[in-house]
DNA sequence: TATTGTTATACTCTATAACTATA
DNA sequence: TATAGTTATAGAGTATAACAATA
């Protein structure tokens, strides 16, 4: 348990990330929107999934989610499949398209860090992004309909 | 000069690190969002200064800072006085109810990091502070009309 | 009845551009 | 002319609720 100061700075900190989120968004391409390329590198990591996993993988609601996927099904960068399992469910695919993308993507990212972080050690890069891992992992699913605080009375309302 | 991969990995993880940040939000209090917190927040920390100061240490532009720093004072949780010095520009500074304000969102980080961090050490959550920041550091100015990628001829356009 | 996914609607945050008042 | 700040407008992301189809 860290004391009550360090939250205090880590809570700052990751309000003011933002900004480095903005800029790594600044430069993707123009027909490609954060949401989507979301999507297609999480569809090149995991595989082919059904809406709600990938929902879950984006902490963002279902119905977020599908408006994303709709816009990179437009673009063809995935297929939506019937799951033979369940009539209800879409099993989402990347495309070649959709894997020429990622890779693209994948080329974006990297030339934009190079850029920003030259004077960064391998090791300081690889704890940042393992630290920021664990923090996702012990805020769980924090999406709105998931997980409530054990304090929610006084904050917002909850319906 | 980290590894391609590495660099992946990190593009990887901040742009999931947006789960947390929406976690943390969902627990402002309703008549205080985002921008405002963060507006107060920095008022707090650094103390008394100009709009475009503030909009420097927000890391957007000066017109999103003129939205959220209205809201606040229309609260009446800072004042916006004149600057004696240059007539067009104006002082913004916290009022004791934004004091209070700040008191209050203060709290409630520490108890939804505490809730959520019970199981890490101070010396983790510090080490993530740390490493967030020198992150923001050196992306530097990277707001829209500030920064230039070297290769933005392939991105987005830049008007 | 409960669950999967879609759509409509509303809210927050951000950027660009046009504008004003002052330097 | 250039700069500080405001406002109007547009675009992206997200959440809630109502809905259709299936389990």
């Amino acid at each position: 348990m860290a004391a009550q100061r360090h939250y205090e700075d880590l809570a700052r900190q990751l309000s003011a990330i933002g900004a480095v989120k903005r800029g790594l968004g600044r430069g993707l391409p123009h027909d490609c929107p954060g949401g989507s390329a979301a999507v297609l590198i999480l569809l090149d990591r995991h595989g082919e999934m059904r809406m709600s996993r990938l929902a879950e993988l984006l902490a963002v609601d279902m119905s977020v989610t599908s408006r994303h996927v709709a816009h990179v099904a437009e673009k063809e960068w995935i297929l939506r499949e019937p799951d033979p399992a369940d009539k209800r469910s879409r099993i989402l695919r990347l495309t070649p398209a959709g894997q020429t993308k990622v890779n693209e993507l994948s080329e974006l990212s990297i030339r934009t860090l190079t850029h920003y972080l030259h004077d960064w050690s391998d090791d300081e890069v690889v704890q940042l992004s393992t630290l920021l891992a664990r923090l996702r992992d012990s805020f769980g699913d924090c999406r709105a309909a998931s997980a409530r605080l054990p304090f929610e009375e006084t904050t917002r309302t909850p319906a």
